[in-house]
DNA sequence: AAGCTGACTCGCT
DNA sequence: GAGCGAGCCAGCT
C-alpha cells in the first residue's frame, strides 16, 4: 500500500497536482490513507504535489509548499489557503499509465 | 485481536 | 462559503 501511493505521487509532474482522492482511486484505497501514507512517509516524495479536493492544506503543510509551488509555477488561491488546483490538476488517464507501469517495475 | 486515530471527501443545511 | 455528520480503512497502541 505504502509503495503504491508514494510510486502514485511520483508520476505527477512537477507544476502540476493531484487530490488525496485522486491518488486514493489511483491506487484503491481510500482518501485517509493516502493522508496517512503521506504523513508518515511522505518526505520522500513530492508531497506538495499533493493536496485536497479543494486544493489546500493545513497551515503547517502549506507554509513548506508554497516555496515549492512558487519554484514550480502553481499559483496560489486568493486566500492564500492553497493552490488553484483546477488550473493545475495533473492529467490523470496519464497519470493512471504511468502509474501502472511503474507498479509493474515494482515486481 | 479490538479499539482509536486521522496530510480526506461527499452530501446536506 | 462555512459548519456538521457519516463513510472510509491502513497503521499504531
Amino acid at each position: 500500500m505504502v509503495e503504491r501511493v508514494l510510486r502514485a505521487v511520483e508520476q505527477v509532474p512537477p507544476g502540476r497536482v493531484v487530490s488525496y482522492g485522486d491518488v486514493a482511486a489511483l491506487v484503491g484505497t481510500g482518501p485517509r490513507q493516502v493522508g496517512t501514507v503521506m504523513r508518515l512517509y511522505g518526505s520522500g516524495v513530492a508531497w506538495w504535489r499533493v493536496v485536497s479536493s479543494h486544493g489546500d492544506l493545513g497551515a503547517d503543510l502549506l507554509d513548506r509548499a508554497r516555496p515549492h509551488w512558487a519554484e514550480e509555477g502553481i499559483l496560489v488561491r486568493r486566500n492564500g489557503l492553497g493552490c488553484r488546483i483546477a488550473d493545475h490538476r495533473a492529467d490523470l488517464a496519464a497519470l493512471h499509465t504511468a502509474y501502472t507501469a511503474a507498479v509493474a517495475d515494482l515486481g
